[in-house]
DNA sequence: ATGGCTGCTTTGAGCAGA
């Protein structure tokens, strides 16, 4: 079983990309992170000829979040959940299915602009909630979560540790969430494996980000402990972030043996 | 120090992202 995330910064823009992925890459699981649609907007007729199911949350302009299943592999989603039951958020994040023996969540999680801001706090809380969540679900369906973190969780993690230290995805209350996360039962796929140095999964559209390899990882596979034995692989696709008009996020791939 | 790109918005300057 092969699960990917991604933030796709506007689906509506996005689109021919992720079913040009997809047809290159043809996972079974596909997190999608900043939909920016409504629901009446999603592309179900599109992801359904190439193969597709989708399930989705979204609201106008901001946040969205969706999670498509290859229909001749794990087909339909089953037990989709909307957002955290432990919080009320109107702003659409989080979706979680069944698809065969594993609960995926798909999250993105807030940007929290900066340390001093109320958005932060709002993000500190956010993580906080899921934690409790996951939590409560820790003795039942092994799980794995993907999605867009929006924390650096180590300085190898960040392109230049000294310019970001201290600021937004790399403080010490942002990564001690992340901590806690792993603490709730997961291990970070992509460190469970060898892996290139300086690699990072978002860049800036400015000044050259992607060119200067000047990025972050802040998009995360968690697997759930109790099967991090049949992880096979985790990898970051570079590739469309060298695309006309890309995601600033490139999709990170996990790969899981069969039970 | 600032803004640097991009997408969105009852179309156009401002917000938000990271």
């Amino acid at each position: 079983m092969k699960l990917a995330t991604w933030n796709v910064n506007s689906l509506r823009v996005r689109l021919p990309h992720v079913l040009g992925w997809l047809a290159a890459n043809p996972v079974d699981v596909l997190a999608i992170q900043e939909t920016k649609l409504v629901d009446d907007k999603f592309p179900v007729a599109e992801l359904r000829e190439i193969g597709y199911g989708a399930v989705y949350s979204g609201q106008p302009t901001y946040n969205g979040v969706a999670l498509l299943s290859r229909l001749d592999t794990v087909g339909e989603a089953s037990d989709v959940r909307l957002g955290n039951p432990l919080l009320a958020d109107e702003q659409k994040r989080l979706i979680a299915a069944r698809f065969g023996d594993i609960d995926v969540y798909c999250a993105y999680f807030p940007n929290g602009q900066a340390p001093d801001s109320p958005k932060f706090t709002y993000k500190l809380a956010w993580i906080d909630a899921l934690r409790q969540w996951l939590d409560s679900t820790r003795d039942g369906v092994p799980r794995i979560l993907l999605g867009d973190f929006n924390i650096a969780p180590e300085d190898r993690d960040v392109h230049d540790p000294a310019a970001w230290e201290g600021k937004i995805h790399c403080t010490e209350p942002e990564r001690e969430r992340f901590r806690a996360l792993l603490d709730a039962g997961f291990i970070d796929a992509f460190r469970r494996f060898e892996q290139p140095e300086r690699s990072y999964s978002w860049w800036d559209y400015r000044m050259l980000g992607f060119r200067r390899n000047a990025g972050l990882r802040i998009d995360f596979g968690l697997v759930d402990e109790r099967i991090a034995d049949r992880l096979r692989g985790c990898t970051i696709d570079r590739e469309p972030r060298k695309l006309e008009k890309p995601s600033d996020h490139a999709p990170v791939t996990l790969e899981l043996a069969p039970a």
